[in-house]
RNA sequence: GGUUCGUUGGCCGAGUGGCUAGGCACCGGUCUGCAAAACCGUAUACGGCGGUUCGAAUCCGCCACGAACCUCCA
């Protein structure tokens, strides 16, 4: 299966056609959340921009199968490669199990992920449910002789897999740069190489998260699991992994190195990273004080934000810039994204109800293949808005009465409508919940037919009292040339 | 210090050797009892300095500024 899809593979800094490796079956790849606090709006923006990789490509007719992992145990503060991870850390922090802690965060993964309107990844394995078989792996990185043991924790011999292959090819690094740009670590470090990394790690008496191991009792290091979870349900070899470009140096590398070194074969045939979420230029993190959550977003309860936006007002302002580049947030940004969203959805529902004429005075035929045209070259998303717009233009003249459009034309126009906003771009309509029981939206019609009767008797004191009293109370009259509409 | 990338009109943000990106805001107009919405139209741009070219915002060089990564982070 051949589209004329393209994608920027940050192994050859390029974009490459995309040509999956078993024909119309594509694997896929994401690095998830760890889920040891909650997730910020730049962690959101990653997951969102898969999302849409993932709607599209299954648009486009592969099968799909995402992998998007849950980091439930191994994850460590700091480079020491000891002591209790970021789990255990919050779990004695907040008097809880550890695995209470995944479980909570989890769950708030989900539900935040499930506001942003994402479609759940086929397979969602966790570290912890894995340990088997990253232990297998680390046993054949030894028989491979790419790592070596330390006193019950076993580490990745960089050095010598880089005489074989090249450790840094994701970020066009070499060994000795790398060597040199390393801060020297504390004098207990037991390592060989500057750079060798922990595949397990000997835990302590103390430590709360531990298993069995050929090398005693310990826990997988960080980059471990992602190896082991995509070779087992992916394969050694396969079509598309991603993640956020701040995983590209370390963990992607040592993911590399890991599975090649494992499975004697490249992993990965497309890298992808998304870029970040920067807040006046600076990228959004927890440590830097910028990184706000979704629920604060929604509310507006954060210093940073004047006012809440609703989460698709989030979605399409992230869907506006392309997933490469960083994205500046301001309030100023959003509010231009919410007026924008509420235009195109409008005129979204507009399309719905309009009259199909004979012929098409208008030229709408051809919207499809530029949408495609513009997701195929590398997921561009801001163009196919800007050509959504484009034809907004035409769907609002037709229902003016201006201009005409076909019955061919018109079922073409919804058609890519939908498949656009909804089921690519993942947006959906946000008032029609809110509009509530068909109870509800007759009194309205009942109240603005009123008005209209007015209006047609020229008792303009009554109709704007309707209007007024509708519009305090957070509706939002339109008049339309015989008629009127009205939203909340 | 090394690696990578960016600098586009009031704001956000695409694109790219010659052809309107788009959204928001602004201004003028049409429509309307008024308003809103919608439509039409105008305007404002490619960090600086050189070079290549018939032609560069787009390619090359230098400079300035900024960011990310090299240390946990999507």
């Amino acid at each position: 299966m051949e589209h004329n899809l393209y994608i920027y593979n940050t192994l050859s800094r390029s974009k490459e056609q995309f040509i999956p490796l078993h024909n119309d079956r594509v694997g896929m790849y994401v690095c998830g959340p760890t889920v040891y606090s909650d997730v910020h709006l730049g962690n959101c923006r990653t997951f969102i921009s898969f999302d849409v990789i993932y709607r599209y490509l299954i648009y486009l007719g592969y099968k799909v199968r995402y992998v998007r992992n849950i980091t439930d145990a191994g994850h460590l503060e700091g480079d020491r490669d000891e002591g209790d991870d970021k789990f255990a850390k919050k779990a004695k922090l907040e008097q809880l199990e550890p695995m209470e802690i995944v479980q909570k965060y989890t769950v708030g993964f989900h539900e935040i992920l499930s506001i942003f309107n994402t479609l759940p990844p086929s397979i969602e394995p966790t570290a912890t449910g894995h340990i088997s078989e990253q232990i297998e792996i680390v046993k054949q990185i030894l028989d491979s002789g790419y790592g070596y043991e330390k006193a019950g924790t076993i580490y990745f011999d960089v050095e010598k897999y880089n005489k074989d292959f090249q450790y840094g090819i994701l970020t066009n690094r070499k060994l000795e740069d790398l060597l040199e740009g390393t801060r020297e670590l504390g004098g207990q470090d037991e390592k060989k190489g500057r750079l060798d990394f922990a595949l397990w790690i000997k835990a302590k008496p103390e430590t709360l998260m531990q298993w069995p191991s050929p090398w005693g009792w310990g826990f997988p290091g960080w980059h471990l699991e992602c190896s082991a979870m995509s070779s087992k349900y992916l394969g050694k070899t396969f079509d598309i992994h991603g993640g956020g470009m701040d995983l590209q140096a370390t963990h992607h590398t040592n993911e590399i190195a890991q599975s090649q070194a494992c499975h004697h074969a490249a992993p990965v045939k497309y890298w992808m990273h998304t870029n970040m979420l920067t807040v006046n230029g600076v990228r959004m993190s927890k440590s830097a004080g910028n990184g706000f959550l979704p629920k604060e977003l929604f509310t507006g309860s954060h210093p940073l934000l004047e006012r809440g936006y609703s989460p698709m007002t989030v979605r399409f302002f992230m869907a506006q810039s392309h997933y490469r580049s960083t994205l500046d947030f301001s309030n100023e940004a959003l509010q231009a994204s919410e007026k924008g969203f509420s235009r195109l959805m409008e005129g979204y529902a507009r399309l719905q109800k309009l009259n199909a004429s004979a012929a098409s005075s208008i030229e709408t035929a051809g919207l499809r293949t530029k949408c495609e045209e513009a997701m195929n070259d590398d997921f561009n998303t801001p163009i196919v808005i800007a050509h959504l717009f484009d034809s907004l233009r035409a769907i609002n003249l037709v229902h003016d009465g201006k201009e005409t459009i076909s019955t061919a034309d018109l079922a073409e126009l919804k058609a890519v409508y939908s498949a656009f906003i909804e089921d690519v771009l993942g947006l959906k309509s946000e008032t029609e919940a809110s509009a509530g029981s068909e109870a509800f939206k007759k009194a309205i019609d009942l109240l603005l037919n009123m008005r209209l009767e007015a209006k047609q008797n020229k008792d303009w004191a009554t109709s704007d009292k309707i209007r007024n009293e509708l519009t305090a109370l957070g509706f939002e009259i339109k008049d339309t040339k015989d008629g009127f509409e009205w939203k909340i």
